[in-house]
DNA sequence: ATGCACTGCACAAACGTTTGTCGCAACCTA
DNA sequence: TAGGTTGCGACAAACGTTTGTGCAGTGCAT
């Protein structure tokens, strides 16, 4: 009850016990069964109850300074207060303290070089590994880091042959076009989001491939770049527009895209689903509650965290690993009726 | 260009300019000036140089070894999908990492047991402090831990006369009150959230109360407790129906439960603002881009974060802090028109 | 000449773990 | 009975820092 008192260490326990601190570690890191091979069943019990009779913790950082493994993990993401990352960590960060490690998370912006220093400060912080929510397709900057010798994994995105869990997202695309030309829509355009991004593009890609396997053309000027927010979508939404383009349907290839470029069709009178359809993406826990129901396509975003970190944890202990795609669903709402 | 050669450590480097570790140690973590304490001028500048040419990188956990001080600050949120506590968290975050300290964050659900062994976890990974973004006003599980002698803040709730940044909640509620009263509302109904959570709780009494003043009498059963996210307000919103209410304004205490509210009133054919205004609280971003733009209350989410975590550094040298409440502001969007 | 304060560094002891190696019984096998 | 195995545990050396103390040499005043 002493409010300052230092912390348990082995060596009291090992005092109490009078026994080695050696003997105590070996005791209290084993199963029980193991630990046999370390002491007498009496002595086992005795140091296994005086450990929890005075609370002991073992102190992580003396541990990681001798085995020189930290149990840190280090999370990058273009930004937390994106839901669909926020959703993604949730998942990493669930199955990491399972397993007994921790994580660090920040944000990188989507920037190249805050990506790199903050990749730099978690290795200071002598993380055991990385995972990227961030990967970009046009830096090689994931290369020299495997290339150091750096354990890392992708989620979400992923880029070059690194191991990346991700959703597949072709397929997602694939699934929407089909949708919107089973209704009748002809003239579709694509908020495509960030150049960079393997989500964003794999989309896109999928969406016009099965438009063009059904014989419809998207031009190259209905395919816009822009955020994966509201703000990026009302910009490539009012870019498009501005172009005197009139489509009958719209995919953002993110949910809060979508939401952006609806801001701007109610601005200009058109309506939806009428007038225009729009489909999202990722299935944002509003997209059903919007005034029209937002359709999107649903993506495993809880899952592709826990399965990162289990990847990342099989590579730290050396066994061999592949990337996983998962499938995407579609859903199906008001907005694309 | 080693793939696997061993980090950098004082001791090689001290070998390289043939002086002892401590002296580069001393060196290196003192400012230019400071270090002349320590060694010749000529001498500074070689250290200096050869740490940089090795590419040297403190080791955290050897230095917290011996320091008893790691550096690490644990973060508590009820929910890291919810965009105000990601924000919060990106505050906390960012001025964190600026004064050289790594912060872990994790859910809590707001369960209090989850809570309670979340934060022994962070404590047995040796934090020096604590931030909780999921302070309970029904809960003694901080004040025990205060006697126990941790160090924390607490940010966006307060509970107790532990040290918090809040934002002014009360106030905000009587902003959205006076303002949906001069517009003519009187059949006012709150959505208050969580009965555990000050927040939820100092909006809605600061809006009864400037009722009370106006001379507007709000009944109890237009007050409705729920979740401060989409399911929450929808929920809350039925159960407002189902009881025969048929209020003119609607008070969600958050931005999400006040799109629940409004898918619900879609639902009913109830026309938004004509037949029912609607306000939210927070400001979130899509609360401008929504179908109808949602009138609702700015709370300085980022700077309460950042406020939080130099609290706690300033509580961590031991300088006297005091709890802060930061202003809102009412914007008025076309849902309460 | 003696004492004293600096300057500029070295020495060594921690901090709390983990883990390779060794010792010493008792027990089995031949 | 000799030699080998097994069970139970101690010893000690790290891991990379930080920090209290010591100790020469120099300059200055006494």
């Amino acid at each position: 009850m002493n409010t300052h008192s230092r912390p348990v260490t082995l060596r009291m326990i090992a005092d109490e016990v009078a026994v080695d601190t050696s003997t105590v570690s070996r005791i209290l890191n084993s199963t029980d069964l193991d630990a046999r091979r370390w002491g007498s069943v009496e002595l086992i019990a005795k140091v296994r109850l005086v450990a929890a009779a005075r609370g002991y913790r073992r102190n992580p950082q003396a541990a990681s300074l001798r085995t020189r493994r930290s149990g840190l993990v280090g999370v990058l993401v273009p930004r937390l207060q994106d839901p669909v990352l926020a959703t993604i960590y949730e998942g990493i960060e669930e199955s990491a303290t399972e397993q007994g490690v921790s994580t660090f998370v920040t944000n990188s912006m989507d920037d190249p070089e805050t990506q790199a220093t903050r990749t730099e400060l978690m290795l200071a912080r002598r993380v055991d590994g990385l995972i990227f929510g961030d990967a970009r397709t046009d830096s090689p900057y994931l290369d020299d880091l495997a290339a150091r010798g750096v354990t890392f994994v992708l989620v979400s995105r992923h880029a070059g042959n690194h191991i990346a869990v991700t959703c597949d997202d072709l397929l997602g695309g694939r699934l929407v076009a089909n949708s919107l030309l089973a209704s009748g829509r002809r003239k579709i355009a694509i908020l495509s989001g960030q150049p960079y991004a393997s989500t964003a593009q794999d989309r896109a890609t999928g969406a016009i491939e099965a438009c063009r396997e059904a014989g419809v053309h998207i031009p190259e000027r209905n395919v816009l770049a822009g955020g994966f927010d509201v703000a990026g979508g009302r910009k490539a939404m009012e870019e498009l527009l501005a172009c005197g383009e009139r489509p009958d349907a719209i995919f953002a290839t993110n949910d809060f895209a979508a939401i952006g470029a609806m801001g701007v069709l109610r601005d200009r009178g058109m309506r939806v689903p009428d007038d225009v359809a729009v489909v999202g993406y990722n299935d944002t826990p509003i997209a059903a509650e919007l005034g029209i129901p937002l359709t999107t396509v649903r993506s495993p975003m809880h899952e592709m965290g826990r399965l990162g970190i289990d990847l990342l944890l099989r590579m730290l202990r050396g066994e061999p690993v592949e990337s996983v795609r998962l499938p995407p669903e579609l859903i199906i709402r008001g907005t694309s009726s």
